[in-house]
Formats: C-alpha cells, structure tokens, sequence
RNA sequence: GGGAGCAUAGCUCAGCUGGGAGAGCAUCUGCCUUACAAGCAGAGGGUCAUAGGUUCGAGCCCUAUUGUUCCCACCA
C-alpha cells in the first residue's frame, strides 16, 4: 500500500482508504464455513429515518469490537447489517413533507402514499448505512436487509398466519392507547409515562330521587360526556344503600347507575368514582364486569364528537374549559385543587395519549412469555450485565396482550381480508382473496402491523426463515445481542419469545446491554436540548479510532457514560503516541527489513517485554471473552503507553546505537511486539492499527484477517521478567533522587552499584547511561562511597557521588524516613504472617507471595541501615 | 406503591468471583533526552456516602440510613 508513514498523525488522511481496502478486498464477507465456530451478531437495525448519533457509536462500536475480535480468533463470523422501516417515525415524517408540498394522506391515497414512501426510503435510507461506514463497521454489506423486503415480508405473514392459527393472534375491540397526533394506536410499551401538573375537580352527581347528592373528583372532567356510571366500594358503609339507585351526570342529564366495584378505593378522594368505559383503561374494566355501555365522546384526533354539539369539534383541552365552566354554570362544580399525576404520553411525538376503545389486533402473551422467562432462568440466554434480568423477568410476568395493528400506511399490511357482504374474515399468507362464503373478492385489512413484530423476527428472518437456508442454520441461534437497556422490552424481549416460537430455540446467547451516552454534564443527549453531539463531526476532527476507543474506555456494561471532548482528545493522543512509536521502529529498520521471528540470542530486556506481552494477550483474551471491553483496552493501553513506549523503546536505544547484532536483534523483538500490539489493538483501533501494519508489512495481507494473539508457554520468562524489574526499581530510584536534589538530565554522574547480583547489573550497566543519565556505572558487591546520593531498593544500592551537592544531615534524614516508611512495610506484613488466622486459612500462594515481599522490605531495610551507618 | 443503578483523588470514571486503593484530565516541579511538547522524568492529592455486621482479612458480601438517577405500577 505505503511506504512510510506520514511525520504527523492524521486520521482523515488514510481512514477512509483504509475502509475501501477492507470492503474491495472482501474483508467482511462471512461464509457459513463449517470447518469453523460460527459468531453471528445481527445488527439492531437503525431507523432509516435516522442520522447515526452517540448511541448507535457506541452501540456499533462494542458489536464491531466484539466481531473482529472473533474474526481474528479464527470463527465463521457475521455481522449482519440493515435497517428498519420504523413505521410510526417514518410516516410522521413523510407526511410532514408532504405538508410543506401542499399534500394529504387522502389526496393521494395509499397507493400513491406508499409510492412516495419508498422513495423517500431510497433517498434517505441509505444515508445511516453510510455513516455506519465511517465508525469502521465491519458489516457483510453483501446481505443488508430492510424489515421490509421480500424476505422480512415473507416472514412477517408467515408469523401472523401461524400465531393466527394457533389463536395466539385474535381481534378484539379492547381500550387500547391512542395517539390523536399519530392517529393510530400504540402498544403499552410505547406510552412513556410523566409527571404533568393538572387539577382535581370536584363535582357533584344528582340522586334521580332527589334525596342529595353524590360528591366525586376528578382529573378529566370532559371525559364526564362518557360516563356510563358512578361506583363506590361496595364495603364502604356511606354508600352502602345507594348502590343500585340511580344518578343524572351534569350536563348531559343522562341517568347513570350507581354501581359496587372493589377497585374504588374507600380512602381516596370521596371514594366515589365517575366511570367512562371508553376512555379510561381501569374504567373500562368496571365497566365489562358492570355490562355498561361504551360510549366514545372523541374522535381520532381527540376533539368531541358530533353527538355532543355544544362541543363537538373541540379538542380534549378546549372542551374541558367549556365543560369545567358549564359545570360552574350548573352548580355541579364543588372546588378545584392542585393536583400532579401520572399521564401517559406517545414515545414518537409525546402528545398525550388518548385511551380509547377500539377494534384492534392482538397478540396473546401469556403462553408466549412462559418459555421467554424460562429461557434465560435456564441460561439459554444470559444478560450482561446480569441484573438486567430482573427487569427481563419483570416485564414477562406482568404483561399484557400485546396490541400489534396500527392505523398507518407504511409497513406490513396485516394479512387479513373481510368480505363486505356476509362479515366472513379470512387470514391468509396470500395476496388477495376470495370470500369462501360470498365467493366475492375480499378487502384487506387496511392496517399494517407494529414496527416491533418485524424487528422481532430479524435474528432469523435476515438469514432466510421461512426457508430453509444454509445460513439459517450454521448462523442461528445468533451469539451475542448488543443494545441499550431502553430496547429491552420494545425488542429484546419480543425477538426471545419469537426465535422460541419459530425457531425453538433462543435467538442469542448473550445479551450485552450497555447505558445510554450522556453529555458532559450528564444530561440526555436530545435535540430539543440541542446538546447532542454529531459523531461524524468528532470523527472528522480526531478520528474514528479515537471515538472508538472513547466509547469503549471506561466504562462498564450496562452504565450510562458521558461524553466529552476531552476523553476524545486524550484517545487521540493515544493513537498519536502509537502512530509515533511505530514511525521509531519503522525508521530504524534496513530497507530490506523483512521479520522472520523472533531472534536467538534475546536479552534478559527483551524476554522482559516477550513475557509481560504474553501476559498481556492471556487477559485481553479473557476480558474480551467476558465482555470487560473497557478492561482490556485499558490494559492494552497501559501496555503500548508504559511498557513498550516509555521503557522498552528506549532500552532499545542504546542497543540500536551500538549497532551490530545486539541493533538487530533488538529490532526484531521492537517489530514482534509491535505487530503483537497492533492485533491485539486492532479490534478497539481498526484504522491506525490497520494503517501501521501495512506499512510495517509487505501489506500483502489485512491485519484485520490475522490471527489474534493468545498466551503461548514458549514466550513466558517469569525469571527474567522478575530480574529485570529489580533494575528498573534501581533506575526509577536513581531518577527520584535526581529530581529531589534538582539535578537536570543534562549533568551526568557517576554511579556505583552494590548488589549480590553483579551480573545482572553489569549486563544492564548501559540503561544506566541512558536513562539514569549515568556518566559512567561500576557494579561490585561492595562498595564504598563517601558523600554520595544513595538509592536504595531492595536488591541494590545506587551511589551519586556528588560532593559539593550532598547535604549529609538531609540525606540521613530522608534515610530516616524511607526506614520508617519501610519498618511500617515490615510491622504490617510481618502482623499479617503472625497472625494465626491468616495462616491457617489465606491461599497458600497468597502466603507465600506475602513472604516474599516481607523479605524484601528486610533486604531493603538492611540496605538503609548500611548506608545511615556509612554517614556516622 | 414496587424495583434497580449510582455515591471511590479537584473533575470524569475503572476496580473481574473479598487479599496492602487505580487511570485519564486538572494541579505542582524539572526537562525541546534526534518516535512523539498530542511529549518525557518526577510529585502532591482518597478514614472508597454514613452506621452496624460477617470474615484471619471488606471499596467489593449482609442489614439499616442518607443523597441521587432511572425503570415499572390503574389510586379516579
């Protein structure tokens, strides 16, 4: 691809091109190949009216983690794209442009509705597959789907016919929610409930025999046009013995029923209830166990109907001044108070949602729910995190038949046809039919379905259910389901009780939730706050491996995070500080480079840094495995920032300026790790790692299609990687002193050693040089100095002699606290050892480890006495 | 009314099944040491909300309390 890479990092210039490379090179196409494990993750499809905005980032961003990280571990993987009609939003939508041409719903009809409509999906639909591109997604673009292909669309009659047939589906006139502004109903997981200030009005009802009055509360006065009763507890001894008589409602003066119903609570209000069966869900209920009439007073836009002509034509909130008014008027008004309540509100354009009895389609939950709780009490399915099953189980075991027909044009027709003439209905997977009765031609059903009975079907209506495909069954049931905890009921529990249905068997093992992305003050991203962040604009300024590795860094499953610009520039300083490392190894290397393995004769360095990164590939391995995707990208980033970047790299130097055979080899361990780093990285980073790694390479072969590092015997040097820490303290320490007493890397010093391990120490004799800015290193067993800076630790003993800067009476004194804080060392582990309880029930591995560490507290003590000795 | 989360350094947050508290940013002190000032070397800063309990040992487990956020629920 490239030779060299550019001085500076810059994202724009090469993210991109690397996208095209992996798309043109059929990186992401999966195969159902059965020599390999499959991993399938099917994408939760975005509205296509939608612009990618941080929650689908971060939503794209785990499950792109998830499936290059299994690519690159040797399965069958796929990550299977594509969008969602999203009836309510898209139709609200279209018919707002049409608004601006001057156009109706009714102008056109649903024919030409419909045309428009999937215009509209041709020209905006594509748009957030686009986007998706840029975050580095590694989607099969070959099979993105739409819940409104042939294929979804085939499977959704499929479903309705056979539930229909197992009378799992049913037609019923029920209250359901209704929004007059979407003019259709909703199901109750779409109603959003809020607190609303409103008021408690009082009336008072007359008794038909004139013997007073009943007294009542209420919150929607203009809902009294429907009152078909009034109820009291039949245990409530002050109505005790008007039960049965009768009322005239204000007003209208229509006589009602006093009736006895258990749901009337004695304490609350007057404990006296006005009933309207049609537009209150609890009412409605009274009023099926009480045989009273239904009487619907709105219309679908929520304005009083004709039937009531003083306020016919009124919307919900004008009728109830006039109504509260009139009632003023009449003396049936007693007081009003303050009053906040519940309201129940559409989650599409929060208008107040109107209940309101109608005839509508239904899916019957209960038996469907059992197997779907069961299921994940099983493990079948498993949330992480785990806590989220509760509301799982939750929302199972209390819901409610769930309302599927919609009173819109685009989606899924409802596959049922009624012939005019004799009433007879038929349910049938074909696209017109024939009144088996009449033997006319029937009308369809003109309602189409709810937007969550196709996504319900998408983990295994995109691989080919009906039919039995190939894909279907190598790639079903899927692996892992990544959303936000706002999804669980609208669409992780209706795929788990369908892939049960459909399938028998659950849709996806694992369910990773994750939180919402909240700004940097912790509020809701939303537009009408205007505090939502464009991540196409963040990927433009910093690059999509920032975002990326932003949202994936600290944060754990299932938490809300909030984003801000710095995180996203701390990220990018990240990429940057790989980006340069890669340009020193890269720019050190002869032309004719070419990495065969690791080299023969290793240093005890380079067995330090081969060990540490073995171990780093065993944790990245065994977080990824258990979804601590923030964990092990904070480990990789300690690794490449403090490990490789800010020690090995320049323990290498002197070896590179030596020149010779220690150059090479020390080139070759920098390129191993490098490109060990670069796997590992790739999964969170895909671009710059990607980038580096064609540039480090013959860039014959995508890093992307590696294979990802796991822990190997052969590279672990436990004994080596201990050792070399021991001079690493030496020289941490050394650079302590320089610092307390102000000296500038620029002035170098002799330094003298004293240790029991000569050898190593002289081996390392040139990283004093270099990075304990040491003029020259002696190591002996003993060694005798007199005014100099000591740096203790626990294998050896440092000298500075610099006369004229030492301070003797300073120095015991710093020796003197050093011992104290050394003796705390000692006092505490030592108690620890002592103490009959730890020992007789801690791990033994534990013991030995505190064992260990209280020997080196004495070395070191013992180190401190030589040295406050040799000032007296 | 029921349920859940959160409370850890000035700020934003990690901390896996209990084994001497971590990161980034911010602050302070030195450094342009030829990969990187988007950097390097150091430093300071926390009775892990409170009170009990279990345990040899608690940020982590149990109980209660306080504050905070969210979800669910038919008190008109």
């Amino acid at each position: 691809m490239k030779k060299e890479l550019d001085k500076v990092y810059n994202p724009g210039n090469f993210e991109d091109r690397i996208y095209k490379y992996w798309n043109d090179g059929g990186c992401f196409r999966a195969e159902a190949d059965r020599t390999k494990k499959p991993y399938t993750i099917v994408i939760p499809p975005p509205n296509i009216t939608g612009q990618l905005h941080m929650g689908h980032a971060l939503d794209e961003t785990l499950q792109d983690i998830l499936i290059r990280y299994k690519r690159m571990s040797g399965y069958a993987t796929l990550w299977l794209p594509g969008t969602d009609h999203a009836s309510i939003a898209t139709e609200a939508k279209i018919v707002e442009a049409m608004r601006k041409d001057g156009v109706t719903k009714e102008q056109i009809g649903r024919d030409g509705f419909m045309e428009r409509a999937w215009k509209w999906k041709e020209q905006y639909g594509g748009r957030i597959v686009e986007q998706l591109k840029k975050l580095g997604s590694s989607c099969d673009w070959s099979r993105e789907r739409f819940t409104m292909d042939e294929g979804c669309n085939k499977a959704v009659k499929e479903v309705f016919v056979k539930l229909y047939d197992k009378g799992l589906i049913y037609r019923g006139e029920r209250i359901i929610n209704w929004c007059p502004k979407c003019k259709t109903s909703i199901s109750d997981a779409e109603v959003e409930y809020e607190d609303q200030a409103g008021h408690f009005w009082h009336l008072r009802y007359k008794l038909t025999d004139g013997s007073g009055y009943l007294e009542l509360a209420t919150t929607r006065p203009e809902t009294l046009l429907g009152d078909t009763a009034v109820a009291v507890n039949p245990a409530d001894e002050r109505y005790k013995d008007l039960v049965g008589k009768t009322v005239i409602l204000p007003l209208v003066h229509r006589e009602i029923p006093i009736v006895a119903d258990d749901y009337v609570e004695m304490d609350f209000g007057t404990g006296v209830v006005k009933i309207t069966p049609a537009h209150d869900p609890n009412d409605f209920e009274v009023g099926l166990r009480h045989n009273l009439p239904v009487i619907n007073v709105m219309t679908d836009d929520a304005k009083i109907t004709e039937d009531y002509p003083k306020y016919a034509g009124m919307d919900r909130y004008e009728a109830r001044k006039a109504i509260v008014a009139d009632l003023e008027a009449e003396g049936a008004l007693v007081k009003i108070e303050d009053y906040s309540h519940n309201v129940g509100t559409c989650y599409r354009c929060s208008t107040t949602v109107e209940p309101r009895v109608s005839k509508q389609w239904f899916v019957k939950m209960e038996p469907l729910a059992k197997p779907a709780i069961d299921a994940v009490k099983n493990n079948e399915t498993k949330f992480v995190p785990e806590r989220f099953n509760k509301i799982y189980f939750h929302w199972l075991e209390n819901i409610k038949d769930w309302c599927i027909s919609r009173q819109l044009w685009w989606g899924h027709q409802i596959p049922a046809f009624y012939c005019d003439d004799c009433g007879e209905m038929v349910v049938t997977k074909e696209n017109s039919a024939v009144c088996p009765k009449c033997g006319k031609p029937m009308r369809q059903d003109p309602d189409t379905l709810d937007t969550w009975f196709s996504s319900a079907l998408w983990p295994f209506s995109t691989l080919g259910w009906p039919d039995k495909t190939d894909d279907l069954d190598f790639f079903y049931p899927t692996n892992t389901l990544v959303t936000g905890y706002d999804i669980i009921f609208f669409w992780v529990v209706r795929m788990m009780f369908s892939g049960i249905e459909h399938m028998g068997k659950v849709p996806f093992d694992t369910v990773l939730i994750h939180g919402l992305v909240r700004d940097s003050q912790g509020r809701k991203m939303s537009k009408s706050l205007g505090n939502g962040i464009d991540p196409l604009e963040v990927i433009a300024e910093y690059g999509a491996d920032a975002l990326r590795f932003t949202l994936a860094t600290g944060n754990a499953p299932g938490n809300d995070m909030r984003y801000s610009d710095e995180k996203v520039k701390a990220s990018r300083n990240f990429a940057n500080k790989i980006w340069n490392a890669s340009r020193f190894v890269m720019m050190n290397l002869p032309e004719d480079f070419k990495f065969t393995g690791l080299p023969e004769n290793l240093t005890i360095e380079d067995k330090w840094i081969i060990s540490k990164f073995n171990d780093l590939a065993k944790a990245v391995n065994d977080n990824l495995e258990g979804y601590e995707l923030g964990v092990a990208v904070s480990k990789l980033y300690d690794f490449i920032w403090d490990v490789y970047c800010d020690w090995y790299i320049e323990l290498t130097k002197p070896r590179i300026m030596a020149g010779g055979e220690t150059k090479d080899s020390a080139q070759a361990v920098l390129v191993f790790i490098m490109q060990g780093m670069l796997k590992l990285l790739h999964p969170f980073m895909p671009f710059i790692t990607e980038e580096i790694w064609q540039t480090l390479t013959d860039g014959k072969t995508p890093l992307m299609l590696e294979k990802f590092p796991v822990f190997e015997e052969s590279l672990s040097y436990k004994a080596e990687e201990e050792a070399f820490e021991k001079v690493i303290a030496v020289i941490r320490e050394i650079r302590n002193r320089r610092t307390e007493m102000n000296i500038p890397p620029s002035v170098k010093a002799q330094v003298f050693i004293e240790t029991e391990l000569k050898d190593l120490f002289e081996s390392c004799s040139m990283f004093f040089e270099k990075l304990a800015f040491a003029s020259s290193v002696k190591v002996d067993s003993k060694i005798t100095l007199e005014d100099a800076v000591t740096a203790v630790t626990d294998s050896a003993r440092a000298f500075i002699p610099m006369n004229e800067l030492v301070d003797k009476d300073k120095e015991i004194a710093r020796l003197n606290k050093e011992k104290e804080k050394v003796q705390k060392d000692i006092d505490f582990l030592s108690g620890k050892l002592n103490n009959p309880g730890f020992v007789a029930k801690a791990p033994e591995k534990l013991i030995e480890a505190e064992k260990a560490k209280l020997a080196k507290a004495e070395e070191k003590m013992q180190k401190i006495n030589q040295s406050i000795e040799s000032f007296k």
